[in-house]
DNA sequence: CAGTGGTCTAGACCACTGC
DNA sequence: CAGTGGTCTAGACCACTGA
């Protein structure tokens, strides 16, 4: 029941590296209650306070929680750690993913380079789907984003009416397609506005902007979603405290 | 012994703001180590492992470390996190703060009013230090830095001859004028470069730069030292994983 | 070698949830 | 009420450090 770790490792550690395997290859379902902390001590013939010390290492680092009287869950990420919660409109209110949310165009199209090697699409140049948004906080237009995804099994959204898309995509790339995004890799980068975004962020020639580049995975690790959001670099803060 | 915290808290919640207390106010001090915990049990009354919850916590926290075998020490700061980290040169070194620093000027000045804030100078207009120095890496300048200093305790650094000074500040801050970092905040911005970075980092006119501002604190909460860094856009990726 | 932190066990009782 | 996680205790033994 051990995973095959090293076994000079603390007993502890095995333990969280096996239930962290359960939930990567499905055997834990996000969402769903893990085993109670007893019935974990028992199966695996340990004490509970070992069970515990595992289980404290998995909630730091977030892949479960807990909730006292009911059980310990796996989690669904939130991404509300994105980088995106760093700006912020004129009146100082922060960007958040359930504000409003304008979609301009669903297109299926040849990606660039970048948007190529963001999907790893590596063989033959593919077609895709490249979604064109908004993203509003007090009305005032503060991320234009650029979100690629592969046509299979995302073609439908070809078909739909962008006025009917829902402001969070995850949920609904979870509910219609099945697709879960478990993990993202976000680089943040800075840069001088490129003239589609000076346009829809009503920026002047040559201002600076920040880039975010974001890319989703599935819970088997396939590249789900490629995103690059753009916002003046003037509406962007990031404050961290050092110890 | 016991802080003076909500007595509904857990026992090794409110041991922890207890030993939180004792590094705050300086009687477990920075470097040192702190009482063992098997004393630290005995003096508090309470069992062993609770005492080591209490200090598993501010282990997370980065307030202390463990070594086994020696004991438990004060952390110094080391600022390794800082934002600083993500410039990276043409080779795609990042830089790091033992690489080389150039000191342009050391000068006294009254600080325009960002400066005399990010000090806290609230009241009559107080002159300060203020310092120019290039960080470089890999023989590119990387770093452009304004550093502002109170000119108590640190008006002998005048007379100094600026190449004498060390790459690093604050070890020299304490040897010579015992002022202790213990905290700094950071926010990360994103600007237009201004003429002065333009020179010092070869830059062309309208380029995107990254700033990073810094508030350094004494042990006892004073601002010890405000700096503002300067770094090309180009050459400044910050990443995340998001779970 | 004595003294430190690191691991692991066993068990009691508490606080909270949902039926 | 039964079942869950949360706190706290007591003690054994291991691994590592420095004299």
């Amino acid at each position: 029941m051990i995973a095959r770790t090293d076994a000079r490792l603390p007993l502890y550690h095995r333990l969280r590296d096996t239930f962290a395997e359960a939930i990567a290859s499905g055997t834990w379902r996000i969402g769903d209650a893990i085993p109670t902390e007893a019935e974990l001590a028992r199966t695996h013939g340990v004490a509970l306070g070992t069970v515990r010390k595992a289980i404290d290492h998995l909630v730091d680092d977030g892949l479960i929680y807990r909730v006292q009287g009911r059980g310990t869950f796996v989690r669904r990420p939130t991404f509300s750690s994105s980088l995106a919660r760093f700006f912020f409109a004129h009146d100082g209110r922060r960007i958040t993913d359930r504000e409003e949310s304008r979609i301009m165009s669903v297109r299926r199209e040849t990606p660039p380079p970048d948007a190529a090697a963001g999907l790893k699409l590596d063989g033959a140049p593919a077609d895709a789907i490249h979604i064109l948004r908004l993203r509003l906080t007090s009305g005032e237009p503060l991320l234009f984003e650029q979100i690629w995804l592969p046509l299979e099994p995302f073609a439908p959204l070809l078909h739909d009416e962008p006025s009917t898309f829902p402001v969070l995509l995850y949920p609904m790339y979870e509910s219609r397609f099945d697709v879960v995004v478990a993990r993202a890799e976000e680089t943040l980068s800075i840069a001088v506005a490129p003239p589609i975004a000076q346009e829809h962020l009503r920026l002047g020639a040559g201002e600076a902007v920040a880039v975010l580049e974001r890319r989703a995975f599935s819970q088997t690790g396939e590249v789900v979603e490629w995103r690059r959001s753009i916002g003046d670099g003037k509406r962007f803060r990031y404050a961290i405290d050092l110890r």
